[in-house]
RNA sequence: GCCGAUGUAGCUCAGCUGGCUAGAGCAGCUGAUUUGUAAUCAGCAGGUCGUGGGUUCGAGUCCCUCCAUCGGCUCCA
């Protein structure tokens, strides 16, 4: 008899051998019906795992996170097995379960496969779900293992046996079908019901550009039809939510091709948008005793072959810009702070100085691979609300906190509430990737984890993230497709200060090297226009909107009362436009709601002879009639609600 | 950059296996209408079918090149 231990506490005997389905089993037939997977002593086991040991048992269902991933790991069996079915000779690699689904990367031979043979697949492995095959999992020796792949001519498996130990190996059956696997299988192929491979990609073997070019296969899969529609909805849903096509609609930014890939063109209503989360930012940053400095859009090749960039990127970047000057060479410029750090260098500083706080939107070009393109979130040009800190020691870790207040603040403000704090540190194997002594990385990454944890912030570490410069405190928010995406960031920096030979005179009348931080609230304003779109669906803050209020007149006879109400709003700062067309009120009143106006104001005749306004807000309705102090009071309360304290 | 897909009017899309002067809705313009909480009516105008080449009696449709876009991979100072 062995003792399991479940997890609410309760401990039962049972035979040795038994599995954890007999537990199911044991404590309800439903359970039994809907258990998928299962951890035994935190170790991943099947659900037919004879269990010899006392130990903790830990049932997954498919609302378990543990279950759902065995579920899409044993689905991606299955696209193996209708794969091979299908295209006999194709060589697998590896097939794992992500956060939305599976994948299996494959080596397609001479074939190129493409998305019009997706539906036969998933007719295949739909059929072969049907049939109910149980998964079974077998020990096999190294060398057995090695045997097996070698003769079926597949390098990438051998390659990944090779890395595994002796006496860890194992495969998993099923049907006919057979795989390399660590485990983890729903009890057999008959609960999946609906699949959808959902698209084609290529993907390098072992994530390195330098091998192979592999094809991927993207697909989800679930245990009922219609959680598969829902998804599929669900889906279709966050496309509308794309920043390209609400950039688009409510004419914020275009691209041109004749201006060049990745180049984007603010319009009027886009620029405006910037323009106040430019101003909001400067308030905050004025605030927090920053200073604005301007520099030049390009600076000489010398400067970044200073900085250490030039040798870093200047291989992949926009090429040097020539001059009727032979040998003289410029280059467009890609980040700001050399300029910053020869700002600093224009005067000698005192410690009784530091820190300095220089803060600039600077607008800079990277040359972004073509395929890495993506709307606003990845561009060739952008404008980074940037700021560098030069401190002393001492100082840094005061200052580095104060930077994380600030970049809580501005995500407070606009309603980012799901982001993730990640500290991305160097990848110590790849010590050929960053520059700058051990002791300097050592401090900078110490630096910024105990501000992280000072500040109680919840953060992941993520190594080989950081950049060639210096470790990074990034804060990553999703897109409306789940993709994340980097937003804010601060970064501690050793290294600049000593290439540019920064330097401040301490109290010992010595001179000392200054720290440096980056950091950038919104890192972008290109991509966090773009996720702050994705997020809202175009709905910003009532602070952010170019239109607060659409008013709108029920005929041309009511224009004078409508410029009336403009000129009352316009003067308690609240923006509005007037609708005066030709037009019935319920085109206008589509209209505004169509454009996401906030607020609508509807002028008739009654309005006009009480001097009031009939209300309407944007996907709510009718609010009523009320005077029109009465709505500017409504307006001003609804901005402020959206507001913050930002307390330095 | 690599793999796969897509590209028809300002926008969203139709155009079957190649066959008359390429269609629709919305937006635009003109006129009528003067309106009470999500689209008033009528008329007009608008497209070298992404680009360049090729196959063909004939190409929006088939093939190739390039460009752009989309989904991934790689990259992201």
């Amino acid at each position: 008899m062995i003792q399991i231990t479940l997890p609410d506490g309760t401990e039962k005997s049972f035979e040795s051998g038994s599995t954890p389905m007999d537990v199911a089993k044991s404590i309800s037939e439903g359970l039994a019906r809907n258990v998928i997977s299962a951890s035994y002593n935190n170790e991943i086991v099947e659900t037919t795992t004879e269990l010899t040991q006392d130990g903790s048992l830990i049932l997954y269902t498919w609302n378990d996170k543990e279950g759902k991933k065995a579920f899409w790991h044993s689905t991606a069996h299955v696209l193996a097995q209708a794969l091979e079915d299908l295209y006999p000779g194709i060589k697998l690699t590896i097939g794992p379960a992500i956060d939305n689904g599976f994948y299996y990367d494959v080596d397609f031979g001479d074939h190129s496969f493409s998305d019009k043979e997706l539906k036969a697949v998933e007719d295949k492995m739909l059929a072969f779900a049907r049939e109910k095959f149980e998964f079974s999992m077998r020990e096999a020796s190294k060398e057995e293992a090695l045997n097996y792949y070698k003769k079926q001519g597949n390098e990438y498996k051998v390659e990944l046996i090779e890395n595994l130990e002796d006496g860890t190996i194992t495969f998993c059956d099923h049907a006919d079908f057979t795989d390399l696997c660590r485990g983890g299988h729903i009890p057999n192929t008959g609960i999946i019901k609906a699949v959808k491979l959902l698209n084609v990609a290529g993907a390098y073997w072992r994530g390195d550009e330098k091998n192979k070019q592999l094809t991927r296969i993207y697909g989800i899969s679930f245990p009922k039809q219609k959680e598969l529609t829902e998804y599929l909805h669900l889906l279709e849903e966050a496309k509308k939510r794309d920043h390209r096509k609400l950039g688009k609609e409510l004419e914020l930014f275009t691209f041109s091709s004749k201006v060049g890939q990745g180049l984007p063109l603010w319009l009027p209503k886009g620029a405006a948008l910037r323009e106040r989360l430019e101003n909001f930012l400067k308030a905050a940053q004025k605030k927090a005793g920053y200073e604005m400095v301007v520099t030049p859009h390009i600076g000489q090749k010398e400067l970044y072959v200073t900085s250490g960039h030039y040798a870093k990127y200047g291989e992949d970047s926009f090429q040097p810009i020539l001059t009727p000057h032979e040998g003289e060479e410029f280059l467009l410029k890609p980040m700001n702070c050399p300029h910053h750090c020869e700002i600093y260098n224009s005067k000698p500083w005192s410690y009784k100085d530091l820190p300095k706080r220089f803060a600039e939107f600077g607008t800079v070009y990277r040359y972004e691979q073509s395929g890495e393109l993506h709307g606003l979130t990845r561009v060739r040009g952008f404008t980074q609300d940037d700021a560098h800190i030069f401190c002393t020691n001492d100082q840094l870790d005061e200052e580095f906190k104060k930077v994380i207040d600030l970049v809580l603040y501005v995500f407070g403000s606009l309603g980012f509430e799901n982001f993730t704090a990640q500290v991305s540190i160097r990848d110590k194997e790849k010590a050929e990737k960053y520059i700058g002594s051990d002791e300097n990385w050592e401090k900078a990454e110490q630096a910024i984890i105990n501000a992280a944890n000072e500040k109680g912030l919840d953060y992941v570490i993520e190594k080989g993230e950081a950049a060639f410069y210096g470790p990074k405190l990034d804060f990553m928010v999703k897109d409306a497709l789940g993709r994340s995406w980097q937003l804010g960031t601060i970064q501690v920096d050793y290294n600049l200060p000593e290439r540019f030979d920064l330097t401040y005179k301490g109290s010992d009348n010595d001179l000392h090297r200054p720290v440096m931080i980056h950091r950038a609230p919104f890192g972008s304003m290109e991509r966090f226009i773009a996720i702050l779109l994705e997020h809202t669906g175009g709905n910003f803050p009532l602070w952010l909107m170019s239109e607060q209020v659409s008013i709108l007149s029920l005929s041309e006879k009511f224009e004078k009362y409508s410029k009336k109400v403009l000129n009352l709003l316009e003067n308690h700062e609240i923006r509005a436009l007037a609708d005066n067309r030709s037009e019935t009120i319920g085109k206008k009143i589509r209209d505004a709601e169509t454009g996401k106006v906030p607020y609508m104001l509807i002028l008739g005749e009654q309005e006009e002879q009480d001097e009031t306004v009939s209300v309407r807000k944007h996907s709510h309705g009718d609010l009523g009639t009320m005077s029109v102090s009465d709505f500017i009071k409504l307006v001003k309360q609804d901005i402020n609600s959206n507001l913050v304290e930002f307390n330095v």
